[in-house]
DNA sequence: AAGAGAAACAACCGCCGGGGT
DNA sequence: AACCCCGGCGGTTGTTTCTCT
C-alpha cells in the first residue's frame, strides 16, 4: 500500500508541463531560488506539488543542463561507471557535467543495455554472457562480414573494420565458450575444437592473448583431467604488436596499462578500452593496482562500446590500397576465415551448442 | 497515406535516509 | 526514541515520436 495524497496533493495538475508552467517555474525561480519546494507552487501560482517541481527543473529546466545526444565519450564514460557503481545513476551523473541521473538512466535503458546485450555482454554483470543468444548472433556477423567484403572489394578500411567486429565476436563466443569449460566440464562430453583453441596462440593479439592466459593456461590441467591436451608445439604468443593489429582505430595499443586513480575508482585504459574499479572491490580482495592487473578478475574490454561509431565512421578511402591492404588481416585470411559459413554453423550446431547444453 | 509496433523520453510513484523537533 | 518533513533516488509507467509495412 502507498501513502494516500496529502490534502494539499488533492487536485493537482500531473502529466506534461506546458510551456506557460515552465516559463512560470523559471521566473519564479530566477527571481527567488527554489527555497522550499513544498512551498513554491503556491508562490509561483503553480497548479503542481512540489515534487514535480522539483523534477521539471532538475531534470529539464535547469540552464546547466546539456542535451542532445550523447558522445561517445560520454558513452564509454558510463559504460565503465556503470560496470563499478552499478544503477546508481546520481553517483553516475556526477562524473557527466550537465546531464541528468534521469537521462543517463533513459539512455542506458533504451540504448546502453541493448547494445552491451549484442555485444555479448551481460549488462549486469559486464562480463561475457554465457547464454545461447549469441550462438545464434555469431552466425549472421560472419555472414554480414563476408558479405560486406563480397560487396565491397575496394573498400579496405571498412573491410577492416568489419573483419574486426567479426573477428571480436569469435573471440567473444569462444571466451564465453571457454568460460563453461572452465566452470567445470563434464567427461562425457567431445572435445572441444582444439584447432580452434590453438588458432589463438598462432594469432597474437590482445584479445587472443587474454583468451589464453585467462583460460587455456589455467585450465590446460583441467583440460588435460578432460582428456584435452593443447598442442604441446604451441608457446605463449609473442607480446601483441600494433603493427599487425586488426584494430585500426585502437592507438598506441601496446603501451602500458595505463591507471588513473578518481575519486575511489582506478581506471585502467588499454588503447581505446577502459575499465574501472573501485577502491573498494580492491581493498576486500586484499589487492593492489599490480595484483589486479595479473589477477582472472582484470578483463581488457575486447570491443569498442560502441560498434555503430565503427560502422557510421566508415569513410570511403582514397583509391589508394596499398597501404591498408599490406598490413590487413582480412577474414578469408586467417584461419578463421578459412572456415566457410557451413562450417562455422556446423560447429556452432553440432558441436559448440552441444558442448554448452 | 495510414496503421501498428517499437523506441525514446518525460514524468510519476514509492521508498529511503537525514535532519529537525 | 519516535515522529514528521523534505529532498533524493531508482524503478516504472504513460505519452510522444519514429520506423516499418
Amino acid at each position: 500500500m502507498g501513502r494516500s495524497p496529502s490534502r494539499d496533493e488533492i487536485g493537482l495538475k500531473k502529466g506534461p508541463w506546458t510551456p506557460e508552467e515552465d516559463q512560470k517555474l523559471t521566473d519564479y525561480i530566477h527571481k527567488n531560488g527554489h527555497g522550499s519546494w513544498r512551498a513554491l507552487p503556491k508562490l509561483a501560482g503553480l497548479n503542481r506539488c512540489g515534487k514535480s517541481c522539483r523534477l521539471r527543473w532538475s531534470n529539464y529546466l535547469r540552464p546547466d543542463i546539456k542535451r542532445g545526444k550523447f558522445s561517445d565519450d560520454e558513452e564509454q564514460l558510463i559504460i565503465s561507471l556503470h560496470s563499478v557503481l552499478g544503477n546508481k545513476w546520481s553517483q553516475i551523473a556526477t562524473h557527466l557535467p550537465g546531464r541528468t541521473d534521469n537521462e543517463i538512466k533513459n539512455y542506458w535503458n533504451t540504448h546502453l543495455k541493448k547494445k552491451l546485450l549484442q555485444m555479448g555482454i551481460d549488462p549486469v554483470t559486464h562480463r561475457p554472457r554465457t547464454d545461447l543468444n549469441l550462438l545464434s548472433n555469431l552466425p549472421n556477423l560472419l555472414a554480414a562480414a563476408n558479405i560486406f567484403n563480397l560487396m565491397n572489394p575496394w573498400d579496405n578500411v571498412s573491410r577492416l573494420q568489419v573483419d574486426a567486429q567479426a573477428q571480436v565476436a569469435k573471440v567473444q563466443l569462444l571466451n564465453n565458450l571457454l568460460q563453461v569449460i572452465s566452470n567445470g566440464g563434464s567427461s562425457s562430453l567431445q572435445p572441444p575444437n582444439m584447432e580452434l583453441l590453438n588458432h589463438l596462440r598462432s594469432v597474437p593479439n590482445r584479445d587472443n592473448n587474454y583468451l589464453i592466459n585467462q583460460y587455456l593456461e589455467p585450465n590446460s590441467q583441467l583440460l588435460n583431467t578432460l582428456g584435452y591436451s593443447l598442442n604441446p608445439s604451441s608457446q605463449t604468443p609473442p607480446p601483441y604488436n600494433f603493427s599487425n593489429s586488426k584494430y585500426p582505430n585502437v592507438p598506441n595499443e601496446n603501451e602500458n596499462v595505463a591507471v588513473e586513480e578518481a575519486d575511489n575508482c582506478y581506471r585502467f585504459e588499454q588503447g581505446s578500452s577502459s575499465r574501472m574499479v573501485s577502491n573498494n572491490y580492491l581493498n576486500d580482495n586484499n589487492m593492489n593496482v599490480q595484483d589486479y592487473l595479473s589477477s582472472p578478475e582484470y578483463i581488457p574490454a575486447l570491443v569498442s562500446a560502441s560498434p555503430e561509431r565503427n560502422m557510421n565512421n566508415i569513410i570511403k578511402p582514397e583509391i589508394n590500397t596499398t597501404t591498408n591492404s599490406s598490413t590487413s588481416t582480412t577474414f578469408e585470411t586467417t584461419a578463421w576465415g578459412e572456415l566457410n559459413m557451413d562450417d562455422e554453423e556446423n560447429i556452432l550446431s553440432d558441436y559448440w551448442t552441444e558442448l554448452l547444453e
